[in-house]
DNA sequence: CCTACCGATCGGTAGG
DNA sequence: CCTACCGATCGGTAGG
């Protein structure tokens, strides 16, 4: 039904996915996999190669996704660096959101990459990292951000982020811009009541 | 050397830790651990009845310890919420980064454990979030906290938390100390300036 | 896409 | 703690 339209290939992708996140890419099985498409094991080895091609696939697609929205988000240099990090933040829980499931494979189980994919991706992820230090590093510069340890901000900051697939359902009572408006809310002001 | 002191139960729960947070507990074979070990794989099992056991009293055991900490933080009634709230995350970390390899398989492999286990162990987790959310809900009420939704507020403070041991390494230029200090900081403040 | 199968490896046990 | 082994299951392939 739902994945009428999705060609073979798309659909061991997205069910791979979905099992993946929920027991893990080693205690996968391919059968599993076959079962969940209603299909032989043998089967699926006619359109992919291999069980960490389908994990490939995944963590690099979704390195590209977060890698587009940050750029599509900070290309605006007139903006103000709190603006640009509010929207650098909207547009990775964005990401996050548009599919969970992807999600949480690319945050949990690009570990099980072997070489020389593994170290690609995480050369990948530092970069990302990076674009997010170096907003709060130009935003403290200008005075305009609090971050006396840029590098330990932006980690924290990230993290905050990154346990939403954790526990997000899509269709629940906030939407992904909600969620989206409060975290970066959250992140950028703080627990504690201000004065002024 | 290092485990000299160890019980062979422990030296087995010590080396399995390291491994289930390095490749999963999945992907890590009772071979492999045999290996770390240098024994052979039979010989595992006069000491432990399975691998699930050795998972489940990890898991277990760091859950009693956050309780602990926990309960320590917050028993003086007489302090501000805000003082409580900043103690029980100094606590959280000093849990953390005292065992990051055990923090780490705690908060990722526990759901390889099989029923009734995994239940028992989602309960307690919801149970000690539902202590922050409890600090938060105060807070608010009482005014000395910012957080129209205490439940959303208290997942963002912990996962901010919880992204620690994966990038967290013993020894570093950071005390533990150091780091509960700066991310109670970084959560409770924000990282946007204030004006007063 | 299925049937039938491969070599390897898995968690775990018996007997000493 | 070791040797020797168990039944089950793994990722993947050949041939149709």
């Amino acid at each position: 039904m739902e994945t009428a339209l999705l060609s073979r290939k798309d659909q061991i992708d997205h069910t791979a996915t979905v099992l993946f996140r929920a027991r893990g890419f080693a205690a996968t099985s391919m059968r599993e996999l076959a079962t969940a498409l209603g299909i032989e094991a043998g089967s699926i080895y006619s359109h992919i190669r291999s069980k960490e091609e389908i994990l490939h696939r995944i963590c690099f697609r979704l390195a590209d996704q977060f890698f587009a929205g940050f750029e599509d988000a900070t290309q605006n240099n007139t903006l103000p660096i709190a603006d640009s990090l509010r929207r650098a933040i909207e547009s990775h829980v964005q990401v996050l959101t548009a599919d969970v499931a992807a999600s949480a494979v690319f945050l949990h189980e690009w570990r099980h990459l072997s070489e020389p994919a593994r170290t690609e991706f995480l050369a990948l992820r530092e970069q990302y990292e990076a674009g997010f230090r170096q907003l709060l590093i130009n935003g403290a510069e200008t005075g305009t951000l609090y971050a006396p340890d840029p590098a330990f901000a932006s980690l924290t900051l990230l993290a905050s982020l990154n346990w939403l697939p954790t526990w997000y359902a899509p269709g629940g009572k906030l939407a992904p811009a909600d969620i989206a408006h409060r975290l970066a809310n959250q992140l950028l002001f703080g627990l504690e009541v201000r004065e002024n």
